[in-house]
DNA sequence: TTTTTAATGAGACTCATTCTCAATATAAGT
DNA sequence: ACTTATATTGAGAATGAGTCTCATTAAAAA
């Protein structure tokens, strides 16, 4: 069994839910994606590929990987929200490139740490962080 | 004519768009309030305050509120955005209470160097950003 | 196998926000 | 002040992402 349906299927057994092959299919097309995609472009992907699958399911699929950390969810305020697969891809922030919509990842310490800082000076612990950096191009 | 009027109406001018009481009201309602408002509730407030205004005008007013600096948008994840003014309102970020939902402010000069000095460094310079941390309360 | 119960799909529904367009109000010109 | 040109408004329809319902289907336990 591949590494990819094996992580599923404990997943789904932890959790006690059933393993169907369209879960597998969600997860299969976040996995094997490097962009961070909509829920609308993951349910088109896998009708183009003839897998018979619903808009519900697909929702509801990725709500179980966002939950147990195989997905991360954005959103970058225009109404949609987008996903990525968290497998084999360190923790990250993104910067999105207001000319080109292009988007980068970053990770820097120093922000971690000064993040953890500022909310335990509050009372507070870090559960999750949004942090979105809206650019442009330096002009030379 | 007080500050509040002129501030509304200097920017109205520039934006060669029309002075009206509704856009004044809007205005009124975000800058006498503390809190972090949606639109439906602005709306609802200036209906019960006798204001004859649609909720359409007051999503088009807060757009160009929010164009001209005088308020800022933030959404939370929740499908709402919320909305607060920026008059004697110093730059901040957003600390959120998972368990209460207590909105909490914050400004850190380190932290804003360093997202200039991460946007450089990747060839862009920095317009805007979004950071919101999600919290708990420390357990004593 | 049979049985139990969870998962699925189609489409209705929700809810924030945007759009449409006829009626109204602003402000520039007289 | 009065007209005129045109921006703004309001009511409600439309949109669009996401959720819900419930009859049907499919896992997996027995």
């Amino acid at each position: 069994m591949t590494d990819s349906k094996s992580l599923l299927k404990n997943i789904l057994r932890k959790e006690n839910l059933r393993y169907t092959s369209q879960r597998q299919a969600v997860w299969n097309e976040l996995e094997s994606s490097v962009d961070h995609r909509d829920a609308e472009d993951i349910y088109l992907c896998l009708r183009r590929k003839k897998i018979r699958i619903s808009r519900a399911t697909v929702y509801r699929t990725i709500d179980i990987l966002v939950k147990n950390d195989l997905v991360r969810k954005m959103e970058i305020g225009d109404g949609r929200a987008l996903y990525e697969a968290r497998i084999g891809n360190e923790h990250h922030d993104h910067m999105i490139c207001l000319d080109t919509g292009t988007i980068t990842e970053f990770y820097n310490e120093d922000l971690e740490q000064l993040q953890e800082k500022i909310v335990i000076e509050h009372g507070y612990e870090l559960v999750r962080h949004v942090h979105q950096l809206f650019v442009r191009p330096l002009k030379k």
